[in-house]
DNA sequence: TCTTAATAGGTAGTTATACTATCCATAATA
DNA sequence: TATTATGGATAGTATAACTACCTATTAAGA
């Protein structure tokens, strides 16, 4: 039972223990098509390899980490299989990652054209992405929380900032295949992150507010 | 059958059309002491107000646009019940955003650390959100993903900005309730908002990309 | 007043998602 | 050769979030 790291060729016992995964869950995400079968050695016999083994950290990002469902996880990695662009496989992420909420506020698409035009921004008001915006603006509405909306010059620029950072992290790998797996891994790990950098940046300036208010 | 604004009392079938739920889930979250019960008129009758419509609209936030489970939302509006502080109710809701996932990663945190040390953030690195920062950390790491945890101090950089808008834009209600309400519905309300408007400048810069590499 | 609809509160049933367990014939392994 | 592992198929489970139904009232309209 030879388990060097270089090893790519193994079998199922051997990819349950190294993913994490239990036998009857990958056996499950192969019969659900997000797995890709392995190479048949015979009538009940197959071998699995790296690329294995990667597929299932990538649905386990995109299921633990991103929380989405195996119907958008499928979505993703038949995209990743498609082996279209970088930018492509970005897209197909973003949309992943956004759920979907039709909304036709034309109040609040006025608001956000403001403030992303005056960035100089061009940006598809047909993508979910603009939808999204378009819909958080609007919630943000309804709600009366101005004193977010009077701030959202401050939030499109920091958004810019992640943007530009998110573009200029697209690794310079040679297969075009590593690339999109680096595109599609980033998006969905660079969330919880600067998510978890803000949460952290609040507790900070939160204990200003603190002090100022006890002095 | 009067229905302006202004009135404030009702009963079960105008709170329904009212906050757009249905009776059924209305009993369900009253079953389930996430909305307060009505004021009692007889033994099967109640009259329902504002803060109900509102309460309504607040699980209505936290569970379709947080995607927080119903335990999690009555941790959230037990809280506001409390009466702490804006301060404290940032604190509630961000334990209530982040999901739990243990590490003890030692490298991870060494680099978060060095990324915040040189903003100078003060923050605990027992709460959770430090803890989801090391773990975003960790992923990133043992995915490989070093263009990213390369370009750390820009993500930690626009975080901060953020967070700084997010505790600036802490309204100023006469009430504390209404502030506490305020900081709680921002804090659901401001993620989509912000995510959305990185997509869109993903989107911006990766036009860019694209005719920069068809030149 | 009479009739119809609505209500509080309770129990039970439903739906969707993501697994998990079992079985069987065959193949690998000790 | 005896034991374990495997692929494939079918069926079962766990959980969350509702949804339906029932009963004894109460409200509201003709």
């Amino acid at each position: 039972m030879q388990e060097a790291a270089e090893k790519s060729g193994m079998r199922m016992a051997e990819l349950s223990r190294r993913s994490g995964l239990s036998v009857p869950t990958i056996k499950y995400y192969l019969r659900e098509g997000l797995l890709q079968p392995g190479r048949r050695t015979s009538v009940n016999q197959a071998v699995y390899d790296r690329t294995h083994l990667e597929r299932l950290r990538l649905i386990g990002a995109l299921t633990s980490v991103a929380g989405l469902p195996l119907a958008k996880v499928r979505a993703v990695v038949d995209a990743v299989d498609g082996q279209a662009s970088e930018v492509e496989a970005m897209g197909v992420v973003q949309d992943a990652l956004i759920d979907e909420a039709e909304t036709d506020d034309s109040a609040a698409s006025a608001i956000l054209d403001r403030a992303i035009t005056a960035r100089g921004w061009r940006c598809a008001k047909s993508s979910p992405a603009y939808r999204a915006a378009v819909s958080a603006v609007a919630m943000l509405t309804t709600e009366n929380l101005t004193p977010i909306l009077d701030r959202l010059d401050a939030y499109v620029e920091a958004a810019e900032d992640v943007g530009r950072t998110d573009l200029d992290a697209i690794g310079d790998a040679d297969s075009l295949e590593e690339r999109i797996r680096g595109v599609v891994l980033g998006s969905v790990l660079r969330r919880p992150l600067l998510e978890a950098l803000v949460l952290l940046a609040q507790q900070h300036f939160a204990q200003d507010l603190t002090r100022s208010e006890e002095s």
